[in-house]
DNA sequence: CCAGCATACCAACATGGTGTTGAGTTTGTC
DNA sequence: GACAAACTCAACACCATGTTGGTATGCTGG
């Protein structure tokens, strides 16, 4: 799935520099702007001005403002996916320390760009584009987890039990409610230094029951 | 559909509906349309044509359309809880039984106004009321979880853990993903005849690790 | 070197939703 | 039958969105 930022009319090759750091100036604004007012309080001319552009000209580079809140969480998601990847080699050696580090990305990065992130979850219950971009987001996460909690399945470090996608689903929620409630400081919320360690001890009974799983040595 | 409601018949005394019948009739038009659409694409105009009144009218009832989901949601917490309530007795007999009913409870009421549930989740990402109110009913839950695991510590039904109220905060925030990702509709979800089992699993082993509780006899 | 074309830009308009004003009509009550 | 309270709405002011129709500024190839 292309992310949609290009212009469609005229075959636009990202060629022009002044174009590039319009669109780049256009986030920037975006990002900035969200540290201080929620995603529907800012409206396009909001913007447009930030960039020093007029509002017809925002149209020139995106179609939307939520096509420019895309382009910025698909930014942040490919930074914590790849930095999640990096910790994968440790999952058959240490699990217990391969899903705190992940976790510990997401958190990361995501917490780095908290507004964004909230904006983005805020989004996503209004804006079909942006909702279909983060579903398919957690259908990579499921899919993820879901490998992992068959693999130790197999291996015998986890009992059998629920099916691995639901229990997948439904900690990869947890995940995404703690964290964006956390992040957003609202009233019931986990205090952010204990979020990692909550969420690695709820999967880890989730998954190996009352057995946690040892490190190989 | 709209009953009589100003049929300017000339020699009679066309009663006019009363003020809590349109406030009802406003109320029902929201929750039929939220079947359709998304809340934010229902206007204030929609809401006001389904009640059979003008735009300034619907003003003289609620003073924004997020005031009537608001009183929606309203009614479906205040059954939810009272339905919860009931299944409170049960917490000491057969804790495992008054967990999975209680989230029946919520799983039945939400589900049954699927539509306003979604609505909520969504306006709450936008208004602060909205916001506010859920956040009230999450607080109460928080409350409710919370004294549920530290009695079943103290009387040694639980080990010792993550602090009660980070781990309930959790809980709840799977809750909420797991249910209205599920009512939704959306592409990763637990399958709506799982949500029940696969909650009241992980519930059990966060809170017992691996040793469910048995019901006392 | 200049014609042509894509890029980059914007004033002005059309549209559609919101919330308010001020003036009207019922309806119950005394 | 008069008065207040409840109820109603046409018409307005406002604001955000998205579009139109045009201009300017290069870059490029003939």
């Amino acid at each position: 799935m292309a992310p949609p930022t290009k212009a469609p009319e005229r075959g636009r090759r990202a060629k022009r520099p002044t174009g590039d750091e319009r669109e780049q100036l256009i986030r920037e604004t975006l990002e900035s702007l969200l540290a201080k007012k929620n995603f529907h309080e800012i409206s396009i001319d909001d913007l447009a001005k930030g960039a020093g552009i007029s509002r017809p000209t925002f149209y020139f580079y995106f179609e939307s403002k939520e096509a420019v809140l895309l382009s910025l969480l698909d930014a942040i998601v490919s930074q914590a996916d790849a930095a999640s990847d990096e910790a994968q080699a440790a999952l058959e050696r240490d699990p217990a320390r391969f899903l705190r580090d992940s976790l510990s990305a997401y958190f990361h990065y995501f917490g780095e760009h908290r507004a964004v992130s909230v904006a983005g979850s805020e989004a996503s219950a209004a804006n079909p584009q942006v909702r279909s971009l983060w579903n398919g987001v957690r259908e990579r996460w499921v899919g993820a987890a879901v490998s992992a909690i068959e693999a130790e399945r197999a291996r015998g470090a986890a009992p059998d039990g629920l099916p691995a996608r639901d229990l997948a689903i439904a900690l990869l929620n947890m995940n995404e409610g703690v964290l964006f409630s956390s992040f957003a400081g609202e009233q019931p919320a986990v205090q952010e230094d204990h979020v990692v360690d909550v969420l690695t001890d709820v999967w880890l009974k989730a998954i190996y029951g009352g057995n946690p799983p040892e490190p190989r040595t």
